[in-house]
DNA sequence: CTATGGATTCGCT
DNA sequence: GCGAATCCATAGA
């Protein structure tokens, strides 16, 4: 298999996670998304990515067993959220961006102090599902407090070039719901 | 040890 | 549209 084929898994995986739901319940209270936008990051092999450089303690999380969550924080005011996709070693990942509220809209428009722009972005999202770096690590696949579940793919689904980054912006790893 | 800058958001103009 | 807010992982001395 060609490194072009490992990448074009990645790719995929982050595709098709458009339509699925994330959950989260926190003091029993629950709030679900369906995801509406995502970003493919490749590990070693992605100049975007954190773990372009090798494991840190930061991103040791990257490098682990897959569908465990990889949570960060941005401009030392937000949380932002990874999947990580791919065999344990290879650090790949795909950056939760947005999603449109399914399932406990009171608790986020509490936890974002807004009615509006509950989910749109990926601070916004972490922020509207209570998602911190408590939970990074977290095994989305479990019963823990935040877990993935498979959803239906959108019809329509845009490729773009991702978002607020310096290198490679040439990939077009950002997948968008339209439609 | 210190310096740097980011996978962002919000409010004001 | 523009700039401030604000933390900490990383890199370099």
């Amino acid at each position: 298999m060609t490194s072009a084929d490992i990448t074009g898994d990645v790719l995929d995986v982050a595709r098709s996670l458009l339509g699925w739901r994330l959950r989260t319940i926190f003091h029993g209270e629950r709030a679900e998304v369906a995801l509406t936008e995502v970003e493919a990051y490749d590990g070693g092999n992605d100049p975007a990515s954190h773990a372009y450089r090798g494991r840190t303690p930061r991103n040791l999380v990257m490098f682990g067993p897959p569908w465990h969550l990889y949570v960060y924080r941005a401009y030392g005011i937000h949380w932002c959220m990874n999947v990580v996709i791919g065999e344990e070693g290879r650090a790949a990942a795909v950056l939760l961006r947005g999603g449109v509220p399914t399932m406990g809209r009171e608790v986020m428009v509490a936890r974002r102090g807004r009615k509006d722009h509950l989910t749109d972005g990926p601070g916004k999202l972490c922020q509207a599902l209570g998602v911190t770096g408590e939970d990074n690590g977290a095994n989305l696949l479990g019963r823990g407090s935040v877990r993935l579940l498979e959803g239906e793919l959108p019809p329509k689904i845009k490729a773009t070039p991702r978002i607020g980054i310096s290198n490679a912006q040439d990939r077009k790893w950002r997948f968008v719901a339209s439609g």
